[in-house]
Formats: structure tokens, C-alpha cells, sequence
DNA sequence: TATTTTAGTAAGTGCTTACTAACATACAGG
DNA sequence: CCTGTATGTTAGTAAGCACTTACTAAAATA
């Protein structure tokens, strides 16, 4: 277990809570009361952790940033066949989403309150995500398997199809999209993006 | 001249300087003193032409519906190449996204404050947009030119693909995409596309 | 046992907000 | 010149907000 749960639960649960709050109300509609209520503690013990309402809010980004998705997976990805491949990190990149989704909503409403801010989070976590990606492919391009195309665009146009698919899911709350729809997802927009990547057609 | 606008010019005023402010504050954020400087009228008079601030707030959604999208050019491209066809469909896409984008951006963030009334305008537009793409794949299908896929998919990763470059570029305002980049992007992003769906392999 | 830490309760401050009321002005048509 | 209509100006109200102060209770710690 982690030191700062262990010795400061207070503030762990207040964090939580602000992030909760945040990413449902935004950063005026939620609001201390609110965030206090739902961490089950008193207004004024809010204050008393954090100075302000604004100095919660930056606590909570920097709190609860992206973890890194991708790199971990990647030495057992090199070996596996390349539609393979390609399924586990969609899969990988889905599931990092769907962990972090309150977090993304902050960062898709709030944006232009804090924009530097959530620029640096934005952009650290999406370009470890694409170089990672991209030099995946150039490495499968200079093996012969991958014909030549723009690896970083093609990593942003991989990505790109399954994050608009989580944002109907997840953040528009599309009722249409059930769980075991994911798997068909996945499925078929990997069947087409390897089809356009792979050197030899395949049908 | 549309009637409305010459028969109510204020009104017309307010609903575009409230289009703006919602967009960029949110619904709370954007308060109605703010909305009557930008459109350039009083305070009260606001709330001669609108009761409440919640009123307004529907009629900015009723007014700024979303365009039909691409029905209109899809004779003509009926008689392109393939590739060229998806390059005018994915150029037309992202066009009226960006004429909407501010009416994107409070379908994002104000999500939750009328989930129903946003899900209709959302789902409007886009299950046009997906029929309408995916009876365009099922012709090419029988005519043998593309292979076997599920079309309605195909146009979700299609769009999907170009939704989330949207996304960042307006969105997000990451400033690394330029004006110039979108046609590279939509080269490239469209050429991954044709490949993965043509029948006969292209390189 | 004495002290410190951590929390709660209650009350209130000053500011901003949506919204209203009363009156003034400008202007068009008869 | 009179009158109706659309707007502005000014001054408010009631509520909600972030945040503070003062005091208390209990538990941990020394």
C-alpha cells in the first residue's frame, strides 16, 4: 500500500472526491460543499488541506495524471503476429481510457481554464503513446512486413478510431455501444487497419 | 435574409453571443451579464426576450442544430475513385465539424446537464453521417470493388478516425497541428483506409 | 497525565449571480 | 403632437458561493 493512502486518508478521499465532482460538474459547478459531502468529511477539514478551491483542482491534476500504457506491453507485442499485435494494444489503449475516463472529461471541459496545465498532461501522455507506437511500425516496416506510410500518422489514425469510439461510449454516454460490442470494435477496425498496413494483402 | 434575423435582430444577437459564451465557459460559467455585453444590449433586455437563463440555454440548442452533412454530395461521388470519393467525404467532415464547433464543445462538456436533448442532436448527425457512408460501402461491396466488412463499422473507424484528429486540432488546441497538416492527415489517414478496405491489394 | 493532532459544528463575511421593478429615452406612425 | 414599442439605466432582492473564525471533542502521542 501506498504511504500517502496509509497516512493521509483524509486527503486521498477528498482527492477523490474533487475528482469525481469535477469531471461530473465541472470545475464552478462543483463545488466545496459538494466535494466535501461526497468525501464524507466536514467543508472547513477541506480547507484545511487544500488553500483553495483552485489549489485542490491543480492538486487533483497532477494527482491522477496517465499512467504509462503502452510501453510496458511492448517487448512481448514484438513477437506476436501483427493483427495480434494490434488487438492487445486497442485493447490496452481502451482500457487505459476507460480507467482515467473522469480524468479525460476534465480534460476535454476544462480545457480553457487551465490550458497549459492540461496541455502538458494531454500531450505527455498522448506522445509516449504515439512515438511508442510509431516505432513499432518502423520497426516492422524495416522488417518488410509493414509497406511505407507516415508511422506517426498512422499511429494517430489507429488510435484515433478506437479513442472516438470510447468518446461515443464512454464520455457522450451513447446507450447504443454495449460491452459486448468492444470486442466486435476492436475486432473489425483492426481487420481494417491491418489490411491497410500489411505488405502482402491478406484476402 | 433569413425572417428571423431581419424580423429579430436582437433576439438573434443574443442567441449567437450565447452560443459563444456557452461554448467557451460552460453553462455556469458563462453568466448572462457576459452574454448581453457580447451581443451588445442590456442585461434586461435578455431577459425580455428570454425568461430564465435555462430557457435560453434550450433555444441556443434548438437554434444551432447540426447541417445535414453529406448527403448533398453523394451523387457526385458516386462517379469518383474510391480514394478520391473518401478524400471529399473526410474534407466535407471535417468542414462542418469545425462550422460547429462550438456546438460540439457544448455537447461535450454540458452533457450532463441535458442528456437527453444533447443525445438527440448528437445522434442526429451522426446517424446520418453512418448510414449514409455505410450504404456507400455496401454499393462499392456489390460492385466488387471493395471486400467484405462490416459497413457500419467501417464508417465508424472511418469518421472516428478524423473525429478525434478534430478533436485535438480544435478541441484540444494542440497548437502542433497547422493548417497545412490537415491535408497530409487526411492523404495519409485515407490512403490507410482504401488500402484496408479496397479488394485488389495496391502495393 | 499533558500535549498535539485531527476532526467537527456553527456562525458569519463579502462577493457574485440570476432575475425584477420602476422609470427614462428614442423613435415610428397616425 | 401623441402614443406605443423597443430599449436603456439604475437600483434593487434573495440565494449561493468560497472561505474564515471560534470553539469543541476525541484520539493519538509523548
Amino acid at each position: 500500500m501506498s504511504s500517502s493512502e496509509a497516512l493521509q486518508p483524509t486527503r486521498k478521499k477528498i482527492l477523490k472526491a474533487a475528482l469525481k465532482l469535477f469531471s461530473r460538474e465541472g470545475y464552478i459547478g462543483a463545488t466545496t460543499r459538494d466535494i466535501a459531502r461526497e468525501a464524507g468529511i466536514a467543508e472547513v477539514t477541506l480547507f484545511r488541506y487544500f488553500p483553495s478551491k483552485e489549489k485542490l483542482f491543480e492538486e487533483v491534476l497532477n494527482s491522477y495524471s496517465f499512467l504509462p500504457a503502452l510501453k510496458g506491453i511492448m517487448p512481448d507485442i514484438k513477437r506476436m503476429h501483427y493483427e495480434d499485435a494490434l488487438t492487445v494494444i486497442a485493447k490496452r489503449f481502451l482500457e487505459t481510457l476507460t480507467l482515467r475516463k473522469d480524468m479525460i472529461r476534465i480534460t476535454q471541459s476544462e480545457i480553457h481554464r487551465y490550458p497549459q496545465k492540461i496541455h502538458k498532461l494531454y500531450n505527455s501522455f498522448l506522445s509516449e503513446l504515439f512515438t511508442t507506437l510509431a516505432s513499432y511500425f518502423e520497426e516492422m516496416q524495416k522488417q518488410g512486413i509493414l509497406k511505407k506510410f507516415d508511422t506517426l500518422l498512422g499511429g494517430r489514425a489507429f488510435l484515433g478510431m478506437f479513442f472516438s469510439y470510447f468518446n461515443a461510449r464512454e464520455l457522450m454516454m451513447l446507450k447504443k455501444y454495449r460491452v459486448d460490442d468492444t470486442a466486435m470494435v476492436i475486432k473489425e477496425y483492426v481487420k481494417i487497419f491491418t489490411a491497410g498496413t500489411l505488405k502482402e494483402a491478406k484476402s
